[in-house]
DNA sequence: AGCCTGACAGATA
DNA sequence: GTATCTGCCAGGC
Protein backbone atom coordinates (compact mmCIF):
# COMPACT_ATOMS: atom_id res chain seq x y z
CA UNK A 1 0.00 0.00 0.00
CA UNK A 2 0.17 3.58 -0.28
CA UNK A 3 1.89 4.39 -3.42
CA UNK A 4 1.30 7.33 -5.10
CA UNK A 5 -1.38 10.00 -3.75
CA UNK A 6 0.20 10.44 -0.52
CA UNK A 7 -1.55 12.88 0.97
CA UNK A 8 -1.69 11.69 4.75
CA UNK A 9 2.33 11.27 4.64
CA UNK A 10 3.08 14.70 6.21
CA UNK A 11 0.27 14.85 8.76
CA UNK A 12 1.75 11.36 10.16
CA UNK A 13 4.93 13.18 10.36
CA UNK A 14 3.27 16.23 12.14
CA UNK A 15 1.51 13.87 14.57
CA UNK A 16 4.68 11.92 15.39
CA UNK A 17 6.65 14.69 15.95
CA UNK A 18 4.11 16.58 18.09
CA UNK A 19 3.75 13.10 20.19
CA UNK A 20 7.54 12.57 20.63
CA UNK A 21 8.21 16.15 21.92
CA UNK A 22 4.76 15.74 24.26
CA UNK A 23 6.53 12.49 25.74
CA UNK A 24 9.20 14.59 26.91
CA UNK A 25 9.23 14.92 30.89
CA UNK A 26 9.29 18.68 32.52
CA UNK A 27 12.54 19.01 33.29
CA UNK A 28 14.46 17.29 30.25
CA UNK A 29 14.69 17.49 26.89
CA UNK A 30 15.59 16.39 23.38
CA UNK A 31 17.84 17.84 20.30
CA UNK A 32 16.34 18.18 16.74
CA UNK A 33 18.23 15.54 15.55
CA UNK A 34 17.50 13.21 17.95
CA UNK A 35 13.84 13.55 17.39
CA UNK A 36 14.57 13.16 13.91
CA UNK A 37 17.12 10.21 14.44
CA UNK A 38 14.29 8.58 16.47
CA UNK A 39 11.12 8.90 14.07
CA UNK A 40 13.82 7.85 11.45
CA UNK A 41 12.95 10.33 8.94
CA UNK A 42 13.88 13.53 7.12
CA UNK A 43 16.25 15.57 9.20
CA UNK A 44 16.48 17.96 12.16
CA UNK A 45 15.38 20.59 9.95
CA UNK A 46 12.05 19.14 9.58
CA UNK A 47 11.49 18.87 12.80
CA UNK A 48 12.20 22.31 13.12
CA UNK A 49 9.92 23.46 9.76
CA UNK A 50 6.86 21.52 11.67
CA UNK A 51 7.29 22.66 15.00
CA UNK A 52 7.40 26.10 13.38
CA UNK A 53 3.90 25.48 11.81
CA UNK A 54 2.31 23.19 14.49
CA UNK A 55 4.53 23.21 18.04
CA UNK A 56 2.59 25.98 19.12
CA UNK A 57 0.65 22.83 20.52
CA UNK A 58 3.04 21.40 22.24
CA UNK A 59 6.08 22.05 24.90
CA UNK A 60 8.35 23.57 22.46
CA UNK A 61 10.60 25.19 24.46
CA UNK A 62 11.84 21.35 25.43
CA UNK A 63 13.27 20.70 22.26
CA UNK A 64 16.31 22.44 21.88
CA UNK A 65 19.40 22.57 19.49
CA UNK A 66 22.27 20.61 19.54
CA UNK A 67 24.38 22.86 21.57
CA UNK A 68 21.78 23.21 24.36
CA UNK A 69 20.46 26.52 22.92
CA UNK A 70 16.77 27.05 22.29
CA UNK A 71 15.26 27.71 18.92
CA UNK A 72 16.42 30.90 17.10
CA UNK A 73 13.86 33.92 18.31
CA UNK A 74 12.55 32.16 21.24
CA UNK A 75 15.56 31.92 23.40
CA UNK A 76 14.10 33.88 25.66
CA UNK A 77 10.72 32.10 25.73
CA UNK A 78 12.25 29.13 26.29
CA UNK A 79 14.73 29.35 29.32
CA UNK A 80 11.89 31.00 31.06
CA UNK A 81 9.90 28.15 30.76
CA UNK A 82 13.10 25.56 31.23
CA UNK A 83 14.11 27.55 34.32
CA UNK A 84 9.98 27.07 35.86
CA UNK A 85 10.81 23.55 35.10
CA UNK A 86 13.80 22.94 37.04
CA UNK A 87 15.73 22.01 33.76
CA UNK A 88 19.52 21.96 34.48
CA UNK A 89 20.71 25.11 32.56
CA UNK A 90 24.07 26.24 32.03
CA UNK A 91 23.74 30.09 31.37
CA UNK A 92 21.25 31.08 28.71
CA UNK A 93 21.80 27.37 27.44
CA UNK A 94 20.87 23.75 28.68
CA UNK A 95 23.03 21.55 30.35
CA UNK A 96 22.64 18.41 27.74
CA UNK A 97 24.63 16.55 29.79
CA UNK A 98 21.99 16.03 32.62
CA UNK A 99 19.10 17.67 30.46
CA UNK A 100 19.53 15.30 27.28
CA UNK A 101 16.90 12.24 27.30
CA UNK A 102 18.39 9.15 25.70
CA UNK A 103 16.73 7.72 22.43
CA UNK A 104 14.54 5.38 23.11
CA UNK A 105 15.00 2.13 21.31
CA UNK A 106 11.95 0.48 19.64
CA UNK A 107 12.47 -0.70 15.90
C1' DA B 1 12.34 23.97 -14.55
C1' DG B 2 15.60 26.63 -11.15
C1' DC B 3 16.59 29.60 -6.93
C1' DC B 4 15.95 30.92 -2.01
C1' DT B 5 14.75 30.23 2.71
C1' DG B 6 14.59 27.81 7.14
C1' DA B 7 12.39 26.80 15.30
C1' DC B 8 19.44 22.36 12.28
C1' DA B 9 24.24 19.85 12.71
C1' DG B 10 28.98 19.07 12.23
C1' DA B 11 33.57 20.42 10.95
C1' DT B 12 37.23 23.69 10.54
C1' DA B 13 39.88 28.09 11.47
C1' DG C 1 35.46 30.21 23.51
C1' DT C 2 33.30 32.41 18.92
C1' DA C 3 32.89 32.91 13.73
C1' DT C 4 32.17 30.88 9.21
C1' DC C 5 31.14 27.20 5.64
C1' DT C 6 29.19 23.30 3.95
C1' DG C 7 25.74 19.52 3.98
C1' DC C 8 20.89 17.62 4.44
C1' DC C 9 15.68 17.79 3.54
C1' DA C 10 11.48 19.91 2.38
C1' DG C 11 8.50 23.84 1.04
C1' DG C 12 7.57 28.19 -1.29
C1' DC C 13 8.15 31.44 -5.26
Amino acid sequence: MSSSADHGETEKLIERVLSTVEAIPAGRVRTYGDIAATLGVGGPRQVGQVMSSYGAAVAWWRVVRADGQPAKGHEVRALAKLRDEGTPLRGDRVDLRQARMKPSVDP
